[in-house]
DNA sequence: TCCGGTCGTTTAATCGTGTAAATAGATAAG
DNA sequence: CTTATCTATTTACACGATTAAACGACCGGA
């Protein structure tokens, strides 16, 4: 019986007694059969234990069912949470899912679209740089995570909205001098963070000292040395990593949060509602953010054509144990 | 020119003016053809922009260039690097990788290897969980991944020997009373990791308690419970996540490490070492784990009759914060 | 009875590579 | 000069699936 091959679309069919034509049609669901011969070839497929042969399918319909997802590292809480929910909306729409870290680097960000175009990936769901060149012609589609590129769907938490959030909230609690670890400001959405917190913050607080950092939990000596100024009573962060580099700078000098100074991050990742850390954050939809590129990306492969479109979600205050009221304001 | 298509390996062939199979020959290297057309050929291949169909390529060869990395889970702050490491090797060697998480349940294992092998993978490294039920025959070969496995090649940790080393080290600060958070011991990392810490403390260490927990950073209400008696100097976890996890009820119950009891963990994952949480570890080598993996599953898929091989890693403890000598001997 | 239209199925070509077998060309040996 | 031995190259088919086009059977209307 078995003859050490897995079987193939004709051996199905030679059981079945009817053409591999007829296999192949009932297999994709074109319902150009009779029911009896759709149910007959289906039996024999799964007794056979039939297994499509994807290379085969790839090579004649230029189709491989498989996307990429391009993060800039793996090594980080906020980016497997994205990656997983990729993968599991792939999977849904039976797609594979090859992911890949650039490493940060733009430069790196086009070498791998050219190692997953050599793997023959139909597509992609990447978090870029916004000075990655993209190649032209493409050589697929790609949706833009965390950012609106030109000329690509996007799909990104409204940081704006978000950084509106953090003063808004941080003005309610009382906090009139606040100190700001903003991200460089080539990064959309740190600027957009920013931009937000900014806007919202004008005329009601006094951005007592900024300082660019990159978004890694390590602070530059320029950060470290602003926190043990002890100027302000809160530290605005662009994103939680950089929220606990600076708790970790608080605990070294002796201080801690929020009775010395709040806190506050931005992202919500996993790690963020730990005990040890319990950070007040405004709260990105990390899955829904990678479900829906992964939607997006899949609707872009049936319709090359039609327009680009961005997705913007809502954040959300998540308050925690690092950030407090102010207890009297300072003189 | 541009035909719109990408060119094949007969539209290359046509122009250097040779047959298809010259230009097979000359881009495999399998060198049957003289230096000057293989220069020829060559240099046509690159200025057309010329890039191997790896569909067509798979469908007549049976081999994919792709490997999975089945891992129980990305969202923990051990296994990304592990995959990242699986990655970047299998590049190396011109294989992609789709890494997958099995969601930590051994019926879902089953499913995602099917999975895997329906998108034509021609092997895996993979982290099992030991009654995972190999199929058989096998649908791809398979390295295991943190434990021996029977019938698989296996790349792990020295468990027993980090075990061991916990212990001496304990001892060593002057600990006499331990209490223990071990693993589940149906997972044969956990088991061996209290295995050889209990071997090395026989006799020396008095193990006031223990508990079972799962590997994530909360704790069951028994573990809490026996934190809150006090009765140890210090607390040994299976590994880093527990340890944070213990550190967290620490905090909660207005203790601290290592003034209040000494807590130590296993793994050194990436965040043990910020300063928040400082832990004391035993280092097993992650990245070395999975590009040795990645390395055992290349080499058998050259060669699908050499004997299984089992590679063990070393481990080296990580002193950090979270530990310290006991000042007296209890009474 | 004959023609045209449907419908279900089969035939046959094709996707881009790899590779065994055939071939041609050159060289060496007898 | 013929024949055998290599070697570099080409010819030709197979891999397993998709799909346009051909086909044949059946039915209804004139």
């Amino acid at each position: 019986m078995s003859r050490g091959r897995s079987p193939t679309i004709k051996d199905v069919a030679k059981v079945a007694g009817v053409s591999s034509a007829t296999v192949s049609y009932v297999l994709n669901d074109l319902n150009k059969v009779t029911p009896e011969v759709d149910a007959l070839v289906r039996r024999v497929a799964k007794e056979l234990g039939y297994s499509r042969n994807n290379a085969a399918r790839a090579l004649k319909t230029g189709r491989n069912n498989i996307i990429g997802c391009i993060l800039p590292t793996l090594t980080s809480p906020v980016f497997p949470e994205i990656a997983q929910a990729v993968q599991l909306r792939a999977e849904a729409h039976g797609y594979a899912t090859l992911v890949i870290d650039s490493g940060n680097a733009p430069m790196r960000e086009e070498k791998v679209v050219r190692t997953l175009a050599k793997h023959g990936v139909d597509g992609a769901v990447a978090l870029l740089h916004p000075n990655f060149k993209l190649a032209d012609p493409p050589l697929f589609p790609i949706v833009s995570l965390d950012a609106r590129f030109p000329g690509l769907d996007s799909v990104h938490a409204d940081h704006y909205a978000g950084g509106r959030l953090m003063a808004e909230h941080a003005i309610a609690l009382g906090h009139r001098r606040i100190g700001m670890l903003s991200g460089f400001q080539d990064l959309t959405s740190s600027f957009e963070r920013r931009q937000g917190f900014v806007d919202a913050a004008a005329g009601r607080v006094e951005l007592v000292w900024e300082v660019n950092v990159h978004l890694v939990p390590q602070l530059p000596p320029a950060a470290v040395e602003a926190i043990r100024r002890r100027e302000v009573t809160m530290i605005a962060c662009v994103n939680d990593l950089v929220a606990i580099a600076a708790l970790s700078v608080l605990k070294d000098s002796g201080m801690s949060a929020p009775s010395d100074v709040s806190v506050f991050g931005f992202d919500d990742m996993q790690w963020a509602s730990w005990p040890l850390i319990d950070l007040t954050t405004i709260r990105q939809p990390l899955a829904e953010l990678g479900s829906q590129a992964t939607d997006l990306l899949i609707s872009r492969l049936d319709d090359r054509q039609r327009p680009t479109v961005d997705v913007v979600l809502p954040v959300t205050l998540v308050e925690r144990g690092s950030t407090a009221r102010v207890g009297l304001p300072l003189p």
